[in-house]
DNA sequence: AAGCAAGGCAACCGCAGAAGT
DNA sequence: CACTTCTGCGGTTGCCTTGCT
């Protein structure tokens, strides 16, 4: 049905998720063509993908220097101050994290502090729990959404800033490893070890990725070709950062 | 075993700024 | 200088997986 709707608009571009071929297609004209002019990629390409896409799917997911799995304690304590420092600013908390995008942080961020928002929403107010949230407002009201949508960003924004000081007044750093930082959630600590983030680090996924490389196209060379410094920070980037962490006495 | 809810994450969208013409 | 195109960012959505009942 979605196929023969495929064949009749013909200029539609595709959409949703990307499989394993269009993955190592998009690979190899990036690194043909360089990490730039991805309108012009994804046309050469023959994806049928905006340029914008591939872009995304390149920085996001196939990107050689990129890591794949959970946080370490190291990086979650880092983007809790980050993010207390700089707000919302995700690509440039990414800069500080190499081979975590910004999407990723994003993720991260939304999901954790969410969770534990609702857990601290719920033991600030035991009173809450007699009461039905209904019985502030009618079902269907605005308000009530509106109100709870506001009061969970800042239960958020909250948690994110309660950690963040726990985080520091601990003086945990970069050498925190596997410490027990914050009762945020046990699972959090035992994810204190690299190695074991799925069994395997993305030198692995590139190496096997290589191995299945489609005979006529070259392989092990593009990668380093293309490995060249998305994760460098930017100096001048870099200098401004510097002034914002003295300006915070960091 | 089936149904449902919540969590996690990939992907898309809209906008703003930079770069090119 | 104005206009167009491209890139990057942050917010949001929707699908898939996992855990619970």
């Amino acid at each position: 049905m979605c196929a023969r709707r495929m064949v009749m608009v013909k200029e539609e571009m595709r959409r949703g998720p990307w499989t394993e071929q269009e993955d190592l297609q998009l690979a190899w004209f990036a690194a043909l063509f360089g990490e730039r002019r991805w309108d012009f990629i994804a046309k050469v390409s023959g994806l049928n993908r905006t340029g914008k896409s591939c872009r995304m799917r390149w920085v996001n997911y196939l990107h050689p220097s990129l890591k794949h799995g959970r946080m370490t304690p190291q990086e979650e304590c880092l983007i809790l101050e980050l993010h207390s420092r700089w707000g919302n600013r995700w690509s440039r908390i990414a800069r500080k994290l190499p081979g975590r995008t910004d999407n990723e942080i994003k993720n991260y961020w939304r999901t954790h502090m969410r969770k534990r928002a609702q857990e601290e929403k719920r033991s600030f107010s035991p009173s809450r729990t007699t009461t039905s949230p209904a019985d502030d407002f009618p079902i269907g009201s605005e308000p009530r959404a509106e109100a709870e949508a506001e009061a969970e960003a800042e239960a958020e924004a909250e948690a994110g800033r309660q950690l963040s000081s726990s985080c520091m007044s601990l003086g945990l750093d970069e050498d925190s490893q596997g410490a027990d930082w914050c009762s945020m959630d046990q699972a959090w600590n035992e994810m204190a070890m690299p190695e074991a983030i799925d069994g395997r680090s993305f030198e692995d996924c590139r190496e096997n990725t290589t191995t299945a490389w489609p005979s006529s196209m070259p392989s092990p060379p593009m990668w380093e070709c293309c490995t060249a410094s998305l994760w460098k920070t930017d100096e001048e980037e870099e200098e401004e950062e510097e002034l914002d962490s003295a300006a915070f006495g960091l």
